[in-house]
RNA sequence: CGUACUCACUGUUCUAUCGCUUGCUUACCUUGUGUAAGUAAGAGGAAAGUCCGGGCAACAUAGAGCACCACACCACCUAACUGGUGGGAUUCAUGGUAACAUGGAGCCAGCAAGUGCCACAGAAAAUAACCGCCUAGCUAUAUUGUAUAGAAAGGUAAGGGUGAAAAUGUAGGGUAAGAGCCUACGGUCGGUGGUGGUAACAUCAUCGGUGGGUAAACCUUGUGGGUUGAAAGUCCAAAUAUAUCAGUGUGCCCAAGCAAUUGGGAUAAGAGCUGCUCGUUCGAUGCUGAGGGGUAGGGCGUUCGAGGCUUGAGGCGACUCAAGUCCUAGAUAAAUGAUAGAAACCUUUUUGAUUAUCAAGAAGGUACAGAACCCGGCUUAUAGGUGAGUGCGCUUU
RNA sequence: GGUCGGAUGGCCGAGCGGCUAGGCAUUGGUCUGCAAAACCAAGUACACCGGUUCGAGUCCGGUUCCGACCU
């Protein structure tokens, strides 16, 4: 792997925790549906000196199961930490904090390889935005 | 050997790459519970349902009673229990002529304390006379003592298309007809005594009764229960606002003075409550500092406990005792994972060998399910595997 | 995480163990030139599995689903 080593991790630090800010989300954030995921973002101060704070979400209508709900959470965060990087680099030369939770919002179980592209896809659109402004 | 059921146990493994949480150690400087490196550990038999019980915590509480709730054969186990073990009676199934044997089931105290309810059908559903049966007298008719018919009165539970249930069964006596009215043998309930058993209970004798069922109907009797649940509770505490206190400035009131000003005051002037008096409450505001309660947030509670494992002893058993040994998740928008490959096991299928098994290949599958303060049970879900028991079938001896 | 309540036709909703009321909607008829309204009639239900009882929508136990409250 050539150049700067890419960031792969994803610690605690780096979840969206705080229950305000998670309310402030979906009383003023903005949102866009990318099949099968809910973006909700927005630009605040966040507790710690981080560019980007990240929370999912799975509805427990759609998965009554506990062990399908957790799995589900963990592939995206999983799909999350893997592609994370050229997002992080944008917010942090723009010198914004970003907090975003996403919600799996499909009621079927989804495979693996169409989770990673429409990640990929959404992190793609929310850089484009930010980039931009 | 196959198959079905029941019970008990078990609940896939390894490698590579990248990652998560917690503890410990070391290093670094921006002293943050920070970053980096190393190392150790990291979901269940049900973690589930929240159906019981206990620990723990806060609040309440002199004691007792009522109300309310729960439980209910006996003995034992347990910290405790709507739990478990063993036993008894009842009932169901199978086998048997029967005695009995084997297996299963249940909230198995009391309806002989009181009250209520028992649809439809039926004469009647609980202090039974509708039909029937019997009785002397009365009236009518015929052949005047008798027979038939009729109305009224009385006796009678032997018989009556019902119903879930019909007034203790059979035989004999008895009677106008009948009746536990009486007798014998039974059924059933209660008392007393004997025998066996810790007891429930069993069994024998004797006395007295025998007008139903229903308490998962109200209820009665006995026993137990204070209420609320970790979002309990407790500690620290940013920002903002601020009770209160101190300092200081402005304002207010009083006195002195022509005035600037000086000194003193908050019990004065004034305002609210009231129709008025009395009474009572308030008594301004800026800045600075202290400061209590307390929000966001965080810490503790929180994982060493009625703990696990091994061996020995006691007990029919649940379980108990002794010795040794081990420390074994602690998250909080919630960690324990993702991807790839391999092995193991199961199912289907193809080919080959050989004759119901083996070898190789292909495809598919590997359940139910995720700790949230902690334990003991119960209930429900569960692929595959292992062991034991029982029934059935086949084969061999 | 904890504590409670509920489930009755297509929809709402009553029900003291004994043939499951009532309203709205639907269908057919009467009325009308045709409709509406009115009147007459019809069909369609006790979430599921066990138990108690002669007999459960109702009483008891379990399962599933829905909802409320505690922050």
């Amino acid at each position: 792997m050539l150049g700067p080593k890419k960031d792969v991790s994803f610690k605690k630090k780096e979840h969206l925790k705080s229950r305000k800010i998670i309310a402030s989300l979906f009383t003023e954030g903005k949102s866009k549906v990318i099949f099968p995921y809910r973006i909700i973002w927005r630009t605040c101060e966040l507790p710690h000196s981080l560019p980007v704070q990240f929370a999912f979400s799975v509805s427990t209508r759609n998965f009554p199961l506990a062990v399908k709900r957790n799995q589900i959470k963990r592939q995206m965060r999983e799909v999350y930490r893997v592609n994370k990087s050229p997002l992080q680099d944008i917010i942090q030369r723009s010198d914004k904090q970003l907090a975003v939770m996403i919600v799996f919002i499909s009621k079927k179980e989804v495979p693996f390889e169409l989770m990673r592209s429409k990640m990929i896809h959404s992190i793609r659109y929310l850089s484009k935005i930010h980039e931009s402004s």
